[in-house]
DNA sequence: ACATGCGTGTTACTTGTGGTAACACCGAGT
DNA sequence: ACTCGGTGTTACCACAAGTAACACGCATGT
């Protein structure tokens, strides 16, 4: 029969895809973004063609790569964002949730915040959409889930979108720059970045004799 | 004599230095981050050599350029910090700067939030700075501004340090979607971005019927 | 006047990486 | 037996970073 040859070989194309990206992930983890499709192809034990056959281009693999562990944090982050706690609490939760993914594994998560860029596109200028994937659509997703939550106003879906972006690159900023220099805990970290959130900055005193800020 | 001398080929050194970067700037406008240096010598009308006599290497070169963006867009964000107006007004004018220094020239932007990541490094984990140095240079900057000025207790230093970079990193962030997909007006961004600094997330009422927030 | 450097420039090469064409094998269906 | 689709290979191309090795101009010391 047609469709039981169809799904067999899909079946074991789909199986070997799954193979050739865990490959692909262990070399990332040892390599880094600049992890080669030649490493890549030894690590699963065959050659170049067959990774281009499954997934294009170098892009494309990455980009499989990729949505598997966005996937999996993003699962995490919701998770983390739809506990049953007070909303401090949740925040505090969503940061340390992220700041331990990235500690955990360090070049993947480099890996996907640095997709290549390669796709010098089209012409000259493609501006935007150059951040990472990964940076999105968690922004996204937490726009989402301000915007659902939380009553703000007219415009609030706008704001919402705002917040959610802005939220994402500050996590992702403070723990890039945390990961690197290690200056305290984790958990002050959160506390650090949670505080900002909750308007601390504004509220502060001027320095005494200072020029005031 | 020796001296006179010395100073004379440094001086032209200097010079050709100069221009070489400038046409380095020219490709990099024009073609982004992704500009090979054959491109960049043949726009200076000369020969790749000469480019790796004066910067060494690629990286030398990016770095070079980069320093010269970063140091421009670095006084610009200080004038607007230190202007004379309240703590709101600075912040918003900040955020505005910076902004329009990235909807002006999106393509050197892009460049020096990327700078070409070669230095696979030594040995597999140089995990850590692998950020743009100018989102390292403008969270430091930041930080420095935030303690100096604002009381903010013992641990002030820390807390300083995590927000100039989390306060950077949201800027980034949000300027990278906006730039992107240009869903408001600046100023609009500006002010959206300048509540969530001011507590709004966490002031901000539950919708009525949801779950909370 | 002549040789000695030294900075500037070149051509031509090596190495590595993304990507592809052409061919070989193998198992299932007609 | 014979084709067909999928898996695999070797061998290649294009192009970018980076590096010799060599050639010219020009001030200087003898």
């Amino acid at each position: 029969m047609n469709t039981t040859q169809r799904t067999d070989q899909q079946r074991s194309a789909d199986r070997r895809r799954r193979e050739l990206l865990e490959a692909a992930d262990r070399v990332v983890l040892r390599d880094g973004p600049q992890a080669s499709m030649n490493a890549i192809a030894a690590e699963a034990g065959i050659t170049k063609p067959i990774l281009y056959r499954h997934f294009g281009d170098k892009g494309g693999l990455y980009a499989a790569l990729a949505e598997r562990h966005t996937d999996a944090l993003l699962d995490s982050l919701r998770a983390a964002l739809d506990a049953p706690a007070d909303r401090r609490e949740r925040v505090e939760a969503t940061l340390d949730t992220y700041l331990s993914a990235i500690e955990a594994r360090p070049q993947v998560y480099r890996f996907l915040m640095h997709p290549a860029e390669e796709s010098q596109s089209d012409q000259g200028f493609d501006v935007g959409k150059h951040s990472a994937p990964l940076l999105r659509r968690m922004g996204e997703e937490l726009a989402q889930v301000i915007g659902e939550r939380l009553d703000l106003g007219p415009d609030g879906r706008q704001l919402a979108r705002v917040w959610g972006h802005g939220i994402v690159g500050m996590m992702h900023a403070a723990g890039d720059w945390w990961l690197g220099e290690r200056p305290c805990p984790r958990a002050e970290l959160v506390h650090s970045l949670a505080d900002l959130l909750w308007g601390r900055l504004a509220a502060a005193g001027d320095k005494v004799g200072g020029p005031g800020f």
